[in-house]
RNA sequence: GGGAGUGUGCCGGAGUGGUCAAUCGGAGCAGACUGUAAAUCUGCCGGCCUUAGGCCUACGUAGGUUCAAAUCCUACCGCUCCCA
């Protein structure tokens, strides 16, 4: 990397913070660019994830597709894999502590990220270091630990809207709590980033991270905001815990599904965050012309979207297929092309005990009331009678509901 | 350390001795309508039993009073607030 030209910097400083919500600070970016530059040497852009649950979804994806940008541009990406704040807990999940991981479950976790994680990332070795922050964490001793707290105060704390939330509404905020901001921004201490990236719900932990850097003498990171994806729910921050998701292993089929099934008014957000994403991203009169309703039906349009969305993570043919798909089972309400095999007990065996071979119900009484609401059909005959006991053959199609559907095979 | 409150199903939140598996709202599931959209309507929403119905387990934890407790008493635990 030699010296930026003017317009290459320009270039780069525009490409970059395209689509953030905001840039702590653009000036920083530039002089960092410059210097990284100058001095020959690859930016050091963090990214920290949670290892407590098992899934990378399209939320996650939209922060990691910016850092494959700076991979691109020769810098180097830091995934910090957060196992040792994951053990204890974390905080802004409201008013519930979350379980503990054993670390076999967190180790295991953070395998599948990184699997996933290569689907929008760079993982060459010059591109991509891996961290698990418990390398550092772990080892503080109670001198440091407070060392670290005593350069934030209380005030400064409250000033961050979940605690000061939840401190008004009389819901118990731990001061350990206190010390994860303090731990995340010791991380990129650590590390000595030069950029994080987060969501907008982590502005407050990315700035302690620049806070905590200048004190030790570090220049502190740039803090890179990106727009946080809403949920399938049309409500909440997508995410695991909630359920909310799409995540970049699913099926396609379902990658497909969940996208038909969002609410029209969340469209817009999901394509001008996601687009960029996108293997082959819309122009912007193209996403003008599908987000008005009068030009392109919006079922047309969110058809289009989620067959953009399969096609970057399976492929074009895969886009294709699954809109076939769907059309096919939800459309033509045919059964759909690949089914789950059931494999019943018996070659005669109660309709709710196939129906819960199957797992398509929690339990005897949830199968009952199904048969109940006409919700289960063999072989597109609805089964009424609970004490039904059909003569099971390979090849039938249980179908409980909407979705769930099943091959027996005998 | 002292005092006042509070603890209910996935969540919020009623219930303050029997009619409570527990009003209501949200979420979820199923059905109708549709575009697996929104809005709307209907039903379900602890488990088990073949049903009208029956049984079991549940209202922070452990005991107790009572024919009978989510509801009363005692202790313990958690949380909130006030005083020190």
């Amino acid at each position: 990397m030699a010296t930026l030209s003017k317009d290459e910097l320009q270039r780069q400083v525009e490409l970059l913070s395209a689509g953030c919500e905001a840039v702590y600070t653009a000036q920083d970016l530039a002089a960092r660019l410059e210097l990284c530059a100058a001095k020959g040497r690859q930016m050091r852009v963090k990214l920290g994830l949670d290892p407590t649950s098992p899934d990378i979804h399209l939320g996650h994806t939209v922060v990691l597709r910016k850092v494959r940008q700076f991979q691109d541009l020769g810098h180097k990406a830091v995934i910090i894999i957060g196992d040792y704040t994951a053990r204890i807990g974390d905080p802004t999940g409201q008013n519930k502590t979350r379980p503990v991981l054993s670390p076999q479950q967190i180790a295991e976790n953070a395998k599948t990220y990184l699997q996933q994680v290569g689907r929008v990332l760079d993982s060459s070795p010059d591109r991509l270091d891996v961290r698990y922050n418990s390398e550092w964490l772990e080892k503080l001793t109670f001198a440091e630990v407070l060392k670290l707290a005593a350069q934030m105060t209380v005030a400064r704390m409250m000033e961050r809207d979940t605690f000061d939330k939840r401190f008004k509404a009389g819901v118990p905020i731990g001061v350990h709590e206190f010390l994860y901001p303090l731990m995340q921004g010791y991380d990129s201490v650590c590390i000595q980033a030069d950029v994080e990236f987060g969501g907008s719900d982590q502005t407050f932990n990315n700035l302690i991270g620049r806070q905590l850097q200048e004190n030790a003498g570090q220049l502190p990171q740039i803090v890179m905001i990106m727009p946080l994806l809403v949920g399938l729910d049309g409500v909440e921050k997508m995410s695991k815990s909630k359920g909310n998701y799409i995540g970049v292993s699913d099926e396609p089929n379902d990658m497909f599904g969940k996208v038909m099934s969002i609410p029209d008014s969340l469209m817009t957000n999901y394509i001008q965050t996601l687009n960029f994403t996108f293997d082959k991203p819309l122009g912007d009169g193209a996403i003008k012309l599908l987000l008005d309703p009068a030009q392109t039906h919006p079922r047309q349009a969110k058809a289009t979207l989620g067959r953009l969305i399969v096609e970057t993570y399976y492929g074009a043919e895969a886009g294709k297929a699954a809109v076939e798909e769907f059309d096919r089972v939800f459309s033509h309400k045919e059964n759909p092309a690949d089914m789950p095999e059931i494999r019943p007990p018996a070659a005669k065996v109660g309709i709710i005990d196939l129906i819960i071979s199957a797992g398509f119900a929690k339990s005897k009484s949830e199968a009952r009331r199904l048969i109940d609401q006409k919700a289960v059909k063999l072989d597109d005959q609805t089964i009424t009678d609970p004490a039904a006991a059909p003569e099971l053959k390979t090849g039938q199609v249980l179908r409980v509901g909407k979705l769930r559907f099943g091959r027996i095979v005998i």
